[in-house]
DNA sequence: AAGGGTTGCTAGATGGGTTTAGCAGTGAAC
DNA sequence: GTTCACTGCTAAACCCATCTAGCAACCCTT
């Protein structure tokens, strides 16, 4: 049996007051009103005496503003690592007196529709329209109009109406390649994963090597073609090597790839760094475990939430898609070149 | 600019009847208030042709439900796999037409108190109170007599106030026991991780072991001390096999330290499971990426989070300690025991 | 003494539902 | 012809805030 709470009227009585006092005044807004000093304090007294909180559901209701915000997402609370993107939006939701929703759609528009229209029954302020993968999506018909941030995902329109934030993969790209370039690296650097065409990640990641590559007057020699799981990376990297492939570099489009990587070229008897270095994306927690470390250009999911959040609840700014840069986490996987000259 | 909503009153309007029965109608209380057929078929007309959804904020003022809970966690969304538990708890929450707040606490008390109370100005009905560890809390002040189920936290109270959800880990001990048994293992059995009293997973997890062990006539060998991650495993299986330790089966704490016993096992070009059997707690990711995958008794983070909303949710029970099975994920890591006699 | 300005406050509408209490109208019973 | 029960509905209170419009009291001016 918690405390009944006190409601305004009962704060006015205390304080010998009407409710339009009390509440001017637990408003501020005393010198609009040209409320008495003594009446103020009076009203403030009797406010801390009953320990009174205003019922926010009245409030909204009236002022249609519930401070709270729902994140939509499609898997999002799935996945071990996304849910770090949750973390930051919940952060920065809170950073600005929100509290925040969240809901998984996965992926069933009915659902999705649903969701969205319980959120709105509830009056929530704004959403934040989140995906799991990178990819392009259609807004859902229920949010056209409405204050909504993307998360991970875009729109296709030519002029966006919407923000959305994405990270920097193509820059990210060109990390890997500085990493490697710095290192002296110029041949036998192979990429490990197929970067199907459809998945953005993949594609603007080799981008970025490619171009990061290039400007430092080298290339891929090679790619070795896989899923981006460690089963499928060790099968594949294995047969490659069996068949006589003696890379120099393997630039792993993921972490989980990496790790199949580690235990190919481990059961092949070949070091890292001494015999092969290797880079990765995404630095989830596994980089850190492997042994040696691993470097990995990291997927900032945290930042990533919260910058969504920040953009619906911060200052206003020209809708537009912002790249959250992907930081590189430098570890001990990645050796000096061997001048083979 | 999204369509304005339609309210209970154009309803009536449209219909031809008053907002009363509008509202007795649609809440399907036409029997109990004698509506005649013929103007609940207007009502629902109406309803249908505005496309009218109710304005939940405004039916919570009057009714004080608003169906949504709160789940209040210390670091809960930080961690990667305990992440699956807000999601175990999304899915129940609104597989009971509810809505779920998220907020985390960092495990600072005051952020813990100003969480709360905007969760309680905003009306939420109930709360999951969860915490990243197992381990023993005190309900926060504010939370005293309201509706709360515990989320892998226990109070010490001798008569319990609330239900509580906790993986059963003295089970697990004798899960971990019964596959090392049932494949014949009975001798050089080593604990690897420091079960450190405090530790609620630990202290259990290992009274489990003993306990199990014991019921088919064996013992441990002895401990591999070292804290729960892959550096300190790698480092502690590997001091203790160069000083001539020749363990048959090692009984990792958890799963990472299970990486780090697999990192030190190849390096001393020791096989699994030929040479040594692994067994393991938590069944996350890296279990099933190992080479060999890892055998490994499950942490069903989902279920938690599942079971705690559902007893905040579902037909109300004697308060009390729900603890969820550990089932057991058998994968390569555990060898038939060689008979050495 | 009438008019105007300022000060300090309040009545009451408003938001959009739920729910209690009760009112007409009809038909049957006595 | 009165009483009564029953049918079918509605007025208005209620939940708890916010906020507009305006009132009473006082002082000052002319």
């Amino acid at each position: 049996m918690p405390p009944q709470r006190a409601t305004l009227l009962q704060v006015a009585q205390r304080a010998g007051v009407s409710r339009s006092t009390a509440s001017f005044v637990l408003a501020g807004r005393h010198l609009d009103m040209r409320i008495s000093e003594d009446a103020r304090q009076r009203v403030l007294r009797a406010a801390q005496e009953l320990d009174y909180r205003p019922n926010l559901m009245a409030r909204s209701l009236r002022t249609k503003v519930t401070r709270t915000i729902a994140l939509v997402s499609d898997t999002l609370a799935s996945d071990p690592y996304a849910g770090r993107a949750i973390h930051g939006s919940l952060a920065a939701a809170v950073a600005h007196g929100h509290l925040l929703f969240i809901g998984e759609t996965e992926g069933d528009p009915l659902i999705e529709e649903k969701l969205i229209s319980d959120f709105l029954d509830r009056q929530v302020d704004a959403f934040v329209y989140a995906s799991m993968f990178t990819r392009y999506v259609r807004i859902p018909k229920l949010l056209r109009g409405r204050p909504v941030v993307l998360l991970n995902c875009l729109t296709r329109a030519a002029k966006p109406a919407y923000h959305a934030v994405i990270p920097d993969e193509v820059a990210a790209g060109w990390s890997a390649a500085r990493v490697l370039t710095e290192a002296g690296h110029r041949d036998g650097i192979y990429l490990t994963g197929t970067p199907a065409r459809h998945v953005f990640a993949g594609r603007e990641r080799l981008a970025g090597i490619r171009e990061g590559l290039a400007a430092a007057g080298t290339k891929l020699a090679g790619t070795i073609e896989c899923d981006w799981w460690p089963d499928s990376a060790y099968d594949a990297v294995s047969r490659a090597l069996r068949s006589g492939l003696r890379p120099r570099v393997l630039i792993c489009l993921n972490d989980r790839v990496a790790l199949g990587a580690y235990q190919a070229l481990r059961g092949a008897g070949l070091d890292i760094p001494e015999d092969v270095s290797v880079v990765s994306f995404d630095d989830s927690e596994l980089a850190a475990w492997l042994r040696p470390q691993l470097t990995s250009i990291s997927l900032p999911h945290y930042q990533l939430g919260w910058q969504a959040v920040e953009l619906l609840l911060g200052p206003a700014q020209e809708p537009g898609v912002v790249r959250i840069p992907m930081p590189v986490r430098q570890r001990a996987s990645v050796g000096k070149a061997i001048d083979v000259a």
